[in-house]
DNA sequence: TCCTTACTGAAAATAATTTTCAATAAGGAA
DNA sequence: TTCCTTATTGAAAATTATTTTCAGTAAGGA
């Protein structure tokens, strides 16, 4: 289904901020904030007024297709979100983030602490952080210099 | 090792705001703003400006005694860290948190991850939300109503 | 007790986010 | 297609969060 008819199923309307968005955040590689948003819709000559990108953002977060992913310090960028993963590998030298699929190994642990606490376990966030293979590569070559 | 032996140790200052601040949390069962901790000094008679509020966030951060948790929406809280537990199940009701220990289950996600997207993977960060034992009898309570 | 300097708190500066509101434009109805 | 309703936009203002500056205070070693 596309953002169109996402949209209008909900009463909502098609516009171009709403397009020029989702398309950064397509194009995109690496967790963006609101403003670097609107400085890169600026820089493809589509300017979307910082306002829209926040209420945009807000949008698209109701209708699953982006999602926030927080960082240790400095905190959340927005993704696109494909459906069914629900988790980040963030590069901490490049913030290159790419998503991966955790169910099963979650499950279990989360059985676990249910059983433990007694709270009904119903929502989980986990985000990794490492080292992507390109950082790794550049770290090596400058150790050789 | 106490908070002034820490603090020594780094060639930092035991002063009120620090215990004060520290105390705080340690009381409290749910992440807290920089703002909350700020009225509840107040509260307690015990007033700390919010700009030494922040500073001694940074300062707790460091020595690792506080850590900082991610809701869904509202950005971090911090709460105290006990060593060795990294985790965090937040009741999405009452927002009351506590900690839990998942070294092993992640463990084997991590190696996993690590081999199939050629990252080195050395950080995470999970959190767990759901429905405490008492959000959980009150709901109960009020569906026999 | 003295002295150095880390620390505090108030104010100001900066940054991030939300609200308000008049003008615009999406898209269903005629 | 044209019209009409109203969701949406963007600018400005308001609000909130965070950081910086700086003079005065006080921790804690000598």
């Amino acid at each position: 289904m596309d953002l169109q008819t996402k949209l209008n199923n909900e009463g909502m309307r098609m516009t171009r901020p709403r397009q020029v968005v989702l398309s950064i955040l397509e194009e995109a590689t690496v967790p963006l904030s609101p403003q670097s948003i609107h400085q890169l819709s600026i820089g493809a000559g589509q300017e979307i007024g910082l306002v829209s990108v926040y209420r945009t953002l807000e949008v698209l977060m109701e209708l699953a297709l982006v999602r926030k992913v927080h960082g240790a310090d400095d905190c959340h960028g927005y993704v696109i979100a494909s459906p069914g993963h629900h988790h980040h590998l963030v590069c901490r030298e490049c913030d290159r983030a790419i998503e991966f699929s955790g169910k099963e190994d979650l499950a279990k642990l989360m059985a676990r602490i249910q059983k433990e606490t007694g709270y009904i376990v119903d929502g989980h966030m986990l985000q990794l952080y490492g080292l992507c293979p390109e950082c790794q590569s550049k770290m090596k070559a400058s150790v050789n210099e």
